[in-house]
RNA sequence: GGCCCCAUUGUCUAGUGGACCAGGACGUAGCCCUCUCAAGGCUAAAACACGGGUUCGAAUCCCGUUGGGGCCA
């Protein structure tokens, strides 16, 4: 059997969303789980809407997610061009030519070492990527495939296909095309070309500059093949027609480039969106034309928004480092991931990243389309961060820390307060709040648990009363602290509860948080007997002559 | 408009002719725990889109309808 070998290959024309980040998802456990290749090929052909910054988003997220790909040109033979694609035009159709007739070499694959400035990207590794199965494949050694990059190849087989017959020189202006298409859709037929180039031969008189070059169709019968996921398809040839491959500015299209490219870097399983179903019979007509055997296909479904409507903008985070920055940890967006379409027969929940490669098979991913749902994705991250150290989750949730602007000069104390307080934690930007008042200095007040303790008109002679009883004690521990204050209310006859809750908000400003001893032992003597007298004279007397 | 794909609770899904008055998970509600907020434990409500067949028997197979999605323009 041959080698597996999967490719995920988005268009650089935006960020990596929820949906590419699925199917590379879906290619890439296939691949490990097969001892096979993965490979990120970016389809930058539409040169409109390709944007180097989207290729950077896309690079990011991949590595974020631990999607590290096995192959690709070097580092080293790009020159400047790392992580971007850049402009030395001089050397890339030399380069590419040879990689397409060489694809069978594989031996260039062995990691070369590591560049040191692409190492950056890798500084935040993931836990994923420590994974035995990934040990191997060097992050940002290679770069990805950029079709714009290999423009030469597809010109070599386009040529190819119009001296075997299969495809023809196409001198059609655009005002013929137009013309063409509003008799059709007058006689109410179906827009497609309609062939008139077929016999025209191939024009030497120059104006041929703008010829693009067309597929010749086939003219009856179907083409059916087996889908992975979805079983037997057919589809009627005379539904398709001669399709442009090669446009006149030498760019391939997108059916033309993918099945080329397909085929050089040797996949055996295209693994992709369902998006591109009706686009496989065309494709299988170019592996036909060039005489070369049909990898598997398998389409999977695609992820919709909470509406029902294809993934986008409006539904609020669709970008995978939107979830990245909002606080989610790589594993739990993986775990999700795989669970949108696929899914064991015990509808297990929580997999584990080798149990997941373990389980993972295409023919357990659904046909149907999947809802993207949130709340699951939360609950799987709260579950992932449960597994984690405090300590971990300090060193996962520093950049969070910083950017809310909290002093970090005592880790030792915030990994403390995660401690008790870590099981609350849903995203790792819910931190900052949870820390804040221990590492500030003020304490902002929440209005409504100031109203809470104000309304107990007691409350102030409570916490008067408690405030000498904290200022004298020595051992402030939150064993002692307890027994103190329970002592206290059980002397006065007081609910502890009521003294409990003014103490929490004086010293916190909040309603909820830690344990209140807990809460108190992290702050310390010092800062709890300052924040109480604080407390009372800024608000508590206040609220006294306020009453009276 | 043409063609293609899909259809189990609000959501992800299990289910491949009898073990299903449909199982798990998220979410929701209630209760318990409790100094707060969470977490946790327990319990509950909640689905086979519709209509025809096939069959002794259908969520499961076939046809149609409806709905959703995609591709080509």
């Amino acid at each position: 059997m041959n080698k597996i070998r999967v490719r995920f290959a988005p268009s650089p024309t935006g960020y990596l969303h929820i949906g590419g980040a699925r199917t590379a998802l879906f290619n890439w456990l296939f691949a490990k789980k097969n001892g096979g290749a993965f490979i990120l090929r970016i389809e930058d052909t539409d040169e409109a809407r390709s944007t180097d910054e989207s290729i950077r988003a896309i690079i990011e997220s991949m590595q974020w997610l631990g999607l590290n790909w096995d192959e690709g040109p070097k580092i080293e033979d790009r020159g400047q061009r790392t992580e971007v694609r850049g402009q030395g035009t001089e050397v890339r159709g030399q380069r590419t030519e040879v990689r397409g007739q060489k694809t069978g070499d594989r031996e260039k694959t062995h990691p070369p070492p590591l560049i040191s400035q692409l190492s950056s990207l890798n500084s935040h590794l993931s836990p994923l990527t420590s994974h035995p199965s990934t040990l191997n494949s060097q992050l940002g050694s290679y770069g990805p495939y950029f079709q714009m990059e290999r423009l030469d190849i597809y010109k070599k087989y386009a040529k190819q296909l119009i001296s075997n017959g299969k495809a023809y020189y196409c001198y059609c202006t655009p005002e013929e095309l137009k013309t063409m298409r509003e008799e059709q859709q007058s006689k109410k037929l179906p827009p497609k070309y309609d062939g008139r180039c077929r016999n025209r031969g191939v024009r030497t008189d120059g104006g041929g500059q703008n010829a693009v070059i067309r597929f010749k169709m086939p003219r009856e019968g179907k083409i059916a093949f087996d889908d992975i996921v979805r079983g037997h398809l057919e589809f009627e040839n005379t539904l398709l027609d001669d399709f442009v491959i090669l446009k006149a500015s030498g760019v391939p299209t997108y059916n033309f480039a993918c099945t080329i490219d397909d085929k050089l870097m040797e996949i055996s399983h295209v693994i992709r969106g369902d998006d591109h179903l009706s686009n496989t019979p065309r494709q299988i007509h170019l592996y036909n034309a060039l005489n070369w055997e049909l990898p598997q296909f398998a389409h999977l479904s695609m992820i919709l928004g909470p509406d029902g409507s294809r993934l986008s903008k409006r539904h609020g985070h669709t970008s995978v480092l939107e979830y990245k920055n909002d606080g989610y940890l790589n594993v739990a967006l993986i775990n999700y991931l795989a669970l949108l379409g696929w899914s064991t027969s015990d509808s297990q929940q929580i997999f584990e990243l080798d149990e997941l490669l373990n389980k993972f098979s295409l023919e357990k991913c659904s046909k149907s389309p999947a809802i993207f749902d949130i709340q699951k994705l939360q609950w799987l991250n709260m579950e992932y961060l449960k597994k984690l150290s405090a300590e971990e989750i300090y060193k996962k949730s520093i950049p969070f820390i910083t950017n809310a602007a909290l002093p970090m000069d005592n880790p030792g104390l915030i990994i403390k307060i995660l401690r008790t307080e870590k099981e609350k934690i849903k995203l790792l930007s819910d931190v900052p709040n949870i820390i804040d008042f221990f590492v500030l200095n003020d304490v902002k007040y929440e209005s409504s648990a100031l109203e809470k303790v104000l309304k107990d008109e007691n409350a102030d002679k409570i916490l008067r009363d408690l405030l000498p009883i904290f200022e004298n004690c020595n051992d402030f521990s939150k064993v002692l602290l307890e027994k103190s204050v329970r002592n206290f209310c059980e002397l006065n006859g007081i609910k502890t509860s009521r003294a409990f809750h003014p103490v929490r908000v004086a010293v916190s400003g909040r309603m909820y948080g830690p344990g209140l001893f807990d809460l108190l032992e992290l702050l310390g003597k010092q800062k709890v007997v300052e924040r109480i007298a604080k407390f009372l004279s800024e608000y508590l007397e206040y609220g006294e002559e306020d009453k009276s």
